[in-house]
DNA sequence: AAAAATACCATAAAATCCCAAAAATCTCTT
DNA sequence: AAGAGATTTTTGGGATTTTATGGTATTTTT
């Protein structure tokens, strides 16, 4: 199974966009980047999306190349495969960790998800995402307020008891 | 069947936030580390999840592994996938037992279930929990309460009949 | 030249490693 | 069944390393 990211963080961004990738983070990048050695800057792929698209979502060199090779099967021309290349070629921002384990965010990807001083990093399977801390707050309660509204002894686990899930 | 783990107990927890793991919960967390060969320290997930949850829930690498398949199965960007990542994979922290059997939880997770000197663990199924101790007694009175409720001759045993339980 | 991106250096706090001593448990013999 | 010795477990403290963050200087781009 491929490795995953886990946990979340608040972390400080400094006047130049840069910010400290959690450690636990940084270990699973390096090791999902199949170029990266000892002393090599990792590397990852930053996909930003379109405009309804309010946080960053970051993808391992390995992540990404699964991508790829799925979006390669698809017909040329067909709309799955240009709104896939779209999205997943035009819309993202290749980039790597610098040797005191930062990333440096350009500002045009501060402003599109509208962060400043500070920005929240939550694991997402075999990706990892950045929010303003603000608006990631909004959304966990959306999640947690519906949580609330399910019966009594709802239990999120029952999810994985559906069957296949479309 | 999964390796279960069994038995509870109270533990000291240092200024660093170092608890030792009863010995027991140990051999199961190593032998369901598929990873683990004597000398490597056994690893393992707590996942401490939203802000109403009071006390961590320990999994083993196998127990987290079944459930990160299960989330698999579910669609990308479902609700239920979305929920279950924040929970699993954002919520939780990846850690190990050092060489002495002892785990290192930080002032984080410490204070999401508000715990100092001592920690009080227990058993439940493939996974253990850690609770305050106070918090925990609270919780086992209001089962207790409840079972005190009921008629009778009522079993908890009955439970088990029960079918399928989604 | 101005702005942006990159490289280099520095430091406090936090996490990790290493060694060691109590305390508890087990084993084996008497 | 008791006790001596060996082993495992629990606990404590100090030294070391890593992490997160800040600043300044240098290079590159526009």
């Amino acid at each position: 199974m491929a490795r995953r990211f886990r946990g979340e963080g608040l972390q400080k961004v400094d006047a130049k966009g840069r910010v400290s990738i959690p450690a636990l983070f940084r270990r699973v990048i390096e090791a999902c980047d199949p170029n990266w050695c000892d002393g090599l800057p990792p590397e990852l792929v930053i996909v930003y999306g379109d405009s309804r698209r309010n946080f960053l979502e970051c993808y391992t060199i390995e992540a990404i190349q699964e991508v790829d090779r799925k979006i390669d099967q698809l017909a040329r021309g067909s709309l799955g495969r240009k709104t896939l290349e779209r999205l997943f070629h035009g819309q993202s921002f290749p980039t790597s960790i610098d040797d005191t384990g930062r990333l440096v965010l350009p500002a045009r990807l501060r402003q599109k998800i509208n962060i400043e001083k500070e920005a929240y990093f939550i694991a997402a399977g075999d990706t990892f995402q950045i929010w303003n801390p603000e608006t990631y707050e909004a959304d966990q309660i959306k999640i947690e307020q519906w949580l609330h509204e399910q019966p009594e002894d709802f239990d999120p686990l029952s999810f994985l008891d559906e069957d296949g899930g479309a």
